[in-house]
DNA sequence: CGAAATTTTGAGTTCACTCAAGGATGGTGG
DNA sequence: CCACCATCCTTGAGTGAACTCAAAATTTCG
């Protein structure tokens, strides 16, 4: 039952003893499929924490206004719902954008692996670092870019990470997300998102074709566009502990 | 050289023995004062965590256009650059609003801290997700939230939070934020920060007086138009570890 | 007290929104 | 395997919330 991605993330990290390798490809106690837009987590309070093994996933808050905000995208290698295993509860929900495939661990298997190896505890916290760092730049994302620049910078983003735990070799990924989820994750509206990537399209910058598959055309004008820089996603080697 | 706001913090999270408190009131090394609108942290290396001790601060990003957005306030009790302790750098800068105290905590004690007391690890772990809850509610604020709501929202959200460590005992505190950083956490231009306030003053849901103390004239009302909740917020008792 | 920063107000503009309808696509069951 | 239904994408037209530019009034601070 392989948590090949995760141990990827968490070697970026940190350097991981034999024992300590063992420990983690030890925690998942199960597996589990979840349907394209099906709930992964709700706002409650679980006993185990979901990783994700194949398939993205997404953080979300439904507001009272009717509408929805999606506040982080989910690659494999990612916790769901880490949060509960310290907090005991969710503030928000994750939900599966394509078919996913998950791995179940539960809370008193991570407690007594971080209870064997206190350094994991660590790398574990990392994790929520990583989250906060992309949630800032989220934060900015919607607050201070035009919907043109915003848009070329979530791609650029999950792009980025998709790589980063060896899923797209080349500048293409697949995205089963609709324009409805992409307004939500922007925070504009769908009609809008349909115009903006159209412009994109236009301008050469980006292809979609069947199957929802995003071809990143000009990673170098993207990346301006988007002023895109990868430095708050690289994960530099831990040193102290 | 207390540490009362950030004792306070922690107990929420969990109970501490004696020990463990005695570990963390001897953890800073020194205090520093930062003048108004000074930088606490840019974003480099740092060696050392700042927690702030009084005043409020806040994160920030500057991006290529110009712009800058402020991505949280910082209060008595909140660690500035954490991030730094296990990631080794910086992704965004911090700085004082007003006038801050600030302990100065090396790093290498927390290491220390958390190797004689495992447990403290989560207890700092679970400031950033507190820290991650926050700009997940920023994003959604942001993204979905009109410029009313929104800065309803946020005079909530920073009153909850002082109030959580003991500050502010009836509805208000001071806010030592211009207009236009009030629309660099909002994503609003000065003028419209102008405007927006103009009109929940006039609704008398808030008052603005001299020295920039804010005042919740109707947090009934208030939390309903900002849909304010603040479970997020909210730290249940660590039940595991 | 004067200079600098901040707030306030006005006027015009624009980016993104809503509403609406037609076309494409994909999944499902007969 | 095709027809049908639902979902999603696309495009048009009109609207509105928030923006920019600009200048005056006020406050803050040295």
């Amino acid at each position: 039952m392989p948590t090949t991605m995760l141990l990827r993330k968490l070697e970026q990290v940190m350097v991981l003893s034999e024992s300590e390798r063992q420990t983690i490809s030890e925690l998942p106690e199960r597996v589990l499929h979840v349907k394209p837009r099906e709930d992964i987590v709700d706002t409650s309070r679980p006993t185990s924490v979901r990783l994700i093994r194949t398939g993205i996933a997404c953080r979300y808050t439904l507001l009272g206004n009717g509408h929805r905000q999606i506040t982080a995208f989910l690659v494999p290698g990612d916790f769901c719902d880490l949060r509960a295993l310290i907090m005991g509860d969710m503030d928000h929900a994750v939900s599966a954008l394509g078919p996913c495939e998950l791995a179940v661990v539960p809370h008193h298997r991570l407690f007594a692996a971080i209870k064997d190896h206190p350094r994991l505890a660590l790398a574990f916290w990392s994790d929520t670092l990583v989250d906060a760092a992309i949630h800032r730049d989220w934060v900015a994302n919607v607050g201070r870019r035009s919907a043109y620049e915003r848009m070329a910078h979530l791609l650029c983003e999950i792009w980025f990470r998709l790589k980063s735990v060896g899923l797209s070799m080349d500048h293409s990924f697949e995205l089963p997300a609709t324009q409805g989820d992409l307004g939500d994750a922007t925070g504009l509206s769908q009609v809008h998102v349909n115009r903006t990537i159209g412009k994109l399209r236009e301008d050469g910058l980006i292809r979609l074709s069947k199957g929802r598959v995003v071809q990143l055309l000009d990673w170098e004008r993207l990346t301006e566009v988007a002023e895109f820089d990868p430095a708050y996603l690289r994960v530099p080697k831990l040193n102290g502990g």
